[in-house]
DNA sequence: CGCGTCTACTAGAACGTTCTAGAGTCGGTG
DNA sequence: CACCGACTCTAGAACGTTCTAGTAGACGCG
């Protein structure tokens, strides 16, 4: 009889330790304001009679609900590592988390309007595809911490990973690999796409090899990998960095398909640093974000925001790692080639 | 200034709109009883306001939450890839979803324990590891549907795919490619390990293959997988049943680096249709399970047990189905075949 | 003894909603 | 004209908690 007996509430537990129900709130809540026999009797019973408090009731009361609001992606690997880091995070500072999925057929917009009606103390939005015309009006009402997409507005926090500099972070370790023809595979209309593109053509700038930057259309899939790879094929570079990891698996595949070995004849690199980058079977090289610092500094913004403690900047910025694995090495180190096409024509 | 001025509340609109705190509520959730006219003039009135019901004060007085909380596994990626049926699911059934999640640092009795307090109507756990007298004790006040893992307990519902029987199909499948030496490689303690040896085991025996019967220890991780390919190489069959998608991508990496040629030398089977398992890359042959109908289940139960419906069963298992991809082929094909693809590139 | 202060406790309002019971209006009917 | 039912609407209680304001009693002090 699950929804026979009503459950055990406040007044039952007052009652049955002889209390008023306010004093068995303050023992409850731990606070000041009860004696020591009284506080250990009111306990006592509530453990017997396996009382939970009611979390909406009390927040209906106290107007705080200490609830973070977050919508994050299930299709994305890196949106449930971070809730690891948000969790703890947010433990740490006494708050609470209601999560809300985006899945393929459950859109930004209805896991932001289910939080809303939960009443969070303030929304932590991973990468969230709505309008920042949307975004600003909900920032009226309640503090919005965007990760990982770089939304210029007074009022909306950002915590993103640099990630112009994990591009250039991507071609500088290829240049000191000895690698002059580095091509970059793009990520579409994906967030974090423009800045990425823009710091491999300013690192390639630098190193200067402008004349032989190269930027093909990709995406963030792994289709997109294996489009963006036959585009590359017709004369193709000694190395590449590649927009994802997801994509650039795409792209190892076919490059690897036609004859070419990774990383003798080409080099590769992604970008995110996803689970299964590290799988032994892939053994991708790539550019990691900060995720704990990023998960910390989100819940860290979202209740300074809420407390009103003041802020200095509406942007973190974190610094993006290199992982270095197996697909990159120096170039020209194919000694034995075979199959796959000779060297193509200097240009 | 987030928390300066007041959220509007039904009272608001109710005065900005000349009716009733009551006959505003009635209008709000669409109950019978209110003029057309006045109607929509209370939701126009709300609209402009930007009215958001507080969902916790209509459950504190409803008593009804409408709430399913579900507690799942963010390393899991076939519990994310659950996620999306059960959000679909549990809309079409009128309830919402309050997502609690198991992270490294956070365990199953903190997530429950979230939930619990957020007075959900019924709990959906994904392979919780919480022990059965505990589940038990829970399901004394609430449904409790556990999905992935074959608890027998009256009052605890379970969803699950028969593992038995998916262990039995790649041994099947592989028979039917004329392998005869097929090992398998355990999950050790993990959920579903036992189930699917003993479907290993049947299978064989059933083919009369009991003699060449062999079982490797293994476990749910890659590295778990490399360890049991390392034991099978002194003595390597022609093709392996493994425990997960996971445990199979360490065995395929060890396996090939010593040389051997998938699927020529050795054929391997997974076991879930984990998401990077279709990577072309990975291409593994592998056992799904029916992501949609469990979702939709568990949900149905869910709602069954909170509405009173009487339930036939308490248990609901589900035929699992096979996955040919490229890790599988006939034994001894082995002659001659190159590195590369004698077969076009799969969509 | 009167007064202030401290501690331990309590009564009752409040939060934003839903629900119950009933009130007013109107057109139709005996 | 009295009565009915249907329809629209309203007042006020209720949900389980927290908060405000206060009371009762003990104690100390002049």
């Amino acid at each position: 009889m699950p929804s026979g007996e009503r459950r055990t509430t406040l007044a039952d537990v007052a009652a049955e330790a002889g209390v008023s129900v306010a004093l068995a709130s303050i023992v409850m809540r731990g606070a000041p304001g009860a004696g020591a026999a009284t506080r250990q009797r009111v306990l006592d019973v509530a453990g017997r009679l396996g009382y939970r408090p009611d979390s909406r009731a009390r927040l209906l009361r106290s107007g705080r609900s200490h609830l973070l609001g977050v919508v994050f992606d299930v299709r994305h690997p890196f949106h449930v590592d971070l809730l690891t880091g948000l969790y703890a995070a947010a433990d740490t500072a006494g708050y609470q988390l209601t999560l809300s999925a985006v899945t393929p057929r459950r859109d930004d917009r209805t896991a932001l309007a289910g939080l809303l009606q939960d009443r969070c103390e303030a929304l932590v939005l991973f990468g969230p595809r709505t309008p920042v015309a949307e975004l600003a009006g909900i920032s009226a009402r309640l503090p919005v911490v965007t990760l990982m997409r770089g939304v210029r507005h007074r009022g909306l926090d950002v915590v993103r990973t640099d990630d112009r500099r994990g591009s250039q972070l991507a071609v500088d370790h290829l240049v000191a690999l000895g690698h002059r023809r580095i091509a970059h595979v793009d990520g579409g209309r994906s967030h974090g796409s423009a800045e990425r593109r823009q710091g491999y053509r300013d690192a390639m700038r630098r190193h200067g090899l402008e004349a032989s930057a190269r930027v093909v259309p990709g995406g963030s899939g792994e289709d997109d990998g294996a489009r963006a790879a036959r585009l590359l094929l017709d004369e193709p570079p000694t190395a590449v960095t590649v927009f994802n990891d997801l994509c650039a698996t795409g792209l190892l595949d076919v490059v690897r398909r036609h004859g070419l070995r990774v990383p003798d004849d080409l080099s590769v690199v992604g970008y995110d640093d996803t689970a299964f980058s590290r799988l032994a079977h892939i053994d991708l090289t790539t550019v990691a974000q900060d995720i704990d610092t990023m998960a910390a500094q989100a819940i860290t913004r979202a209740v300074a925001r809420i407390e009103g403690t003041p802020v200095a900047h509406r942007e973190v910025l974190l610094p993006p790692r290199l992982v270095v694995r197996g697909t990159t090495a120096t170039a020209g180190s194919s000694p034995g080639r075979r199959a796959g096409p000779p060297d193509p024509p200097r240009r």
